[in-house]
DNA sequence: CGTAAAGTATGATATTTGTCATAATACTTG
DNA sequence: CAAGTATTATGACAAATATCATACTTTACG
C-alpha cells in the first residue's frame, strides 16, 4: 500500500450509512476508530492477495476495488467489485480460510483496515451486527447462484449484456448515460469469462445493434431495454 | 411432501453432529423438536420451489438432496448438493429474498423443518449459532467463487473431472471405488454445464483414459490424481 | 410379458468461441 | 516530440461445443 492518511473518524464517514457499519453505536465507531488504519491505494495496487491470511477486514471510504480470483490457467477472474461503503475480506475470516479473492484497485482508493480482533469483537457483542453480515453474505450467495447459472449456461454475447447491466447497478452512469467505471477490454472479458479478442467483437456487435455506444473505454448504454432482453433476464 | 414421520427429536438424531446445530445445548434441541416437523420425501419430489418464500429452514435427516437453479431458458443447473445434516433454505430468509434454488431430491429423504420464527429466535440468541452459520455462508462463498471461475475458464471436460471429485467429497465412493450417488446423465451434464450428448461423450474420453469405468450410472473412479490433474486442480 | 416411455449412445453438421498473426491506435516516458 | 510499449481492433483458422437425427438400451407399468 501507499501513503497512510490520518484516520477519518468512522463517525463522519460518508462512506457509512451505505455500510454494514451504519447502526452502530457512538462508541462502537470510537471503538473502531482507535483500532483502524487508513490507507490511500493507487490504480492498479493490491489491497490484499489470494492466498493471503486474513488479518483483518477491509472497509472502502473511496475509490472503486475489483476482487478477483486466478483460474488455474493464471487466467484472473473477476468475481465482484467493491465501492464506496462495500467491505472486503470478511469472508476468509469468517471461513477461517485463506482469501479466496485478490482486491486490486480500479481508480484510486482510500481504504480502511479493521483488525481481525476488533471485528469479532462487533460480532460477539452486537446481534444486529451478525444478522447484518449474515444478510450480507447470504446476497452474496443467491448472487453467485445466479452468475453460476449463467456461466455455465449462457452465450458470451448474453453474458456480456448482463454483465454491462451489472456495471451499471455497481457504478451507475454519469451524465452522458456512460458506465461510470473504467474497465480495459481484457477486464470486462474476464468478467465475462471470454477471450479478449472474442470480447471486442461482442463489443462491437451490440455497437451495431445500436445498444451501446464506444468512445475508447467510455461504454454508452443507449439501450437497456434491449440489454434486459438480450442477456435474457426478461423477455 | 408425501408422509409426515413421527418426529425423531433432534438429541438422538445421527446427522446432528454433522450439522450446524451440533452445539446447541439440551434445552435448545427441545425447544425445536417442539416446534419442528420431519416429513418423508420420495426420489423426484420438489422440497421447496425457487421464487417462494421461505418459511424456514430444511434439514436433512437422511437422504440426498439437489439444489437446482433455472436459468432463463429453462434449463436446469445443478449449483449444490445435500445429505445427511445439511441444512437448505437459510440464505432466502437470511437475505429477506425469495427462494434462489430448488430443493429436489436424489434419494429418498426425511427432511427437518424448522419455522422461521425458532431460526431466528436461535440466532438472536446464541451467538454461537450465528457464528456457525456465518462460517458456513462465507465458506460456501468461497465454493461458489471458484465454481464461478472454473465455469467461465475451464473447459467442458476440465469441468467434468472437477465434478466427479466434487461428488466424491460430497458423496463419498461405495467399497467398489464407484461414487455413492446415483446421478443421470442429463443430471451431470446441468451440473457441468453442457448438453446431454456432449456430456456422455466426455465420460467416453475420460473411459478411454482409464480416469474411469462405467457400469450403467455407477462411476467408478479408477485414477483419482489423474481426475485431479485433467481438472487441473494441481499439475 | 410386451409395449411405451425414458434414458443413453453415436454420427453428422452447424455454431460458437479460442488462438495466432498482424495492424492500427492510444498512452507513456525519456 | 519521438520511440517504445500497451491496448484495441480485425482477419484467418482451429478447436470446442451445441444441435439435430437416429438408434440402441433400460426401465416402468398396464
Amino acid at each position: 500500500m501507499s501513503e497512510q492518511k490520518p484516520n477519518t473518524p468512522c463517525k463522519t464517514c460518508g462512506s457509512r450509512y451505505k455500510s454494514i457499519f451504519c447502526d452502530l453505536k457512538d462508541e462502537q465507531l470510537v471503538e473502531l476508530d482507535t483500532h483502524k488504519r487508513s490507507d490511500f491505494y493507487r490504480k492498479g495496487e493490491i489491497i490484499f492477495k489470494e492466498g493471503a491470511f486474513a488479518r483483518g477486514l477491509f472497509c472502502v471510504n473511496r475509490g472503486k476495488v475489483k476482487l478477483v480470483r486466478t483460474g488455474s490457467s493464471g487466467k484472473e477472474q473477476i468475481v465482484r467489485f467493491a465501492s464506496e461503503g462495500d467491505v472486503m475480506g470478511y469472508n476468509a475470516m469468517l471461513s477461517k480460510q485463506s482469501l479466496s479473492v485478490s482486491g486490486i484497485v480500479l481508480e484510486d482508493a482510500s481504504i480502511c483496515f479493521v483488525p481481525s480482533a476488533q471485528f469479532f469483537n462487533l460480532l460477539k457483542s452486537d446481534n444486529g451486527f451478525s444478522m447484518k453480515l449474515l444478510e450480507l453474505t447470504s446476497k452474496n450467495w443467491n448472487h453467485a447462484a445466479r452468475l453460476i447459472t449463467d456461466m455455465a449456461q449462457k452465450t458470451s454475447k448474453q453474458r456480456l449484456a448482463e454483465m454491462l447491466l451489472w456495471l451499471k447497478e455497481t457504478f451507475g452512469l454519469d451524465n452522458e448515460d456512460c458506465l461510470d467505471i473504467v474497465l480495459s477490454r481484457e477486464e470486462i472479458a474476464s468478467m465475462v469469462g471470454t477471450a479478449t479478442e472474442a470480447l471486442i467483437r461482442l463489443l462491437g456487435e451490440l455497437k451495431k445493434e445500436k445498444l451501446i455506444a464506444l468512445n475508447g473505454k467510455k461504454i454508452k448504454l443507449i439501450d437497456i431495454h434491449g440489454l434486459v432482453v438480450m442477456a435474457d433476464l426478461i423477455d
